[in-house]
DNA sequence: CGGTATCCGTTCTGATACTG
DNA sequence: CAGTATCAGAACGGATACCG
């Protein structure tokens, strides 16, 4: 739905990239899923316990209930957080990472040990960019 | 700017999730980067070999002029992509990764790996859940 | 408590037209 | 060829109000 048509895109003569083109699509909707606002926060607070919803929205606070809900929503969709509903008094409700999710929580771990490695350099790389765009 | 507030969100009393909360906005930063909707693409090409606009153009072909032009803009900035002129008649610019692209290509393809294994799992769960909305 | 439905401003994107 | 500028439509996100 987000990209229509690109997927078929690619499938001509030359494409010898290592990462399987018409994957590409899903692939993407992983990182779209998890470079989601607030995916990662919700992933990774997960990961070190099960949370309730209104724990998730104190602690990430500046989220809407809104957007919770529909990021909560696409991570349970995708099998990657499972929710369990308690029906008690104060309706109570339960969110915690699935082994899928967990599995992806590994992969992720590199991705922000990088970005953590490289801040300096890519801060650098913005300034002095900017500095050569404001020169002109 | 565009999450205004949220990176000291978390500094309260309990965090003892292992990737660095105040960390988290140059990591979403970066994930923002890559997850955009061709950025990973580009990178792949690139990673293959240096690539003309217009080459980069027709592979993706899915992408406007405009977006790949403001992609390889912000990869630019990022010091992730090095854009070179040749001033010829017709004008020739190529497009190649530097070597920190090349790190960030190298800790991304784990990400494409784990969406490639799971790509089953996230489907199945995909159509279960549907499956269990659609017969409310 | 844990949502859902709706309204509405902001942002993003593609199409188009024009430039060096 | 490789862009930039502009504009309109679509998608996104927050605020609000209401429900189980």
């Amino acid at each position: 739905m987000k990209s229509p048509g690109h997927c078929e895109g690619t499938d001509d003569d030359d494409d010898p990239r290592q990462w399987d083109t018409r994957s590409d699509c899903l692939v993407r909707d992983m990182l779209d899923r998890v470079a989601d606002k607030w995916s990662l926060l919700v992933i990774g607070y997960l990961e070190e316990r099960r949370h309730r919803f209104s724990e998730l929205r104190r602690k990430i606070d500046g989220v809407s209930q809104r957007m919770l809900t529909v990021t909560l929503r696409q991570l349970e969709r995708d099998g990657l957080v499972r929710r369990t509903v308690h029906p008690t008094v104060p309706l109570r409700v339960d969110y915690e990472l699935t082994p899928l999710g967990a599995t992806l929580h590994t992969t992720l771990c590199p991705l922000v040990v990088w970005a953590t490695e490289h801040e300096a350099e890519v801060t650098a790389a913005r300034a002095a960019f900017d500095t050569r765009a404001g020169a002109a």
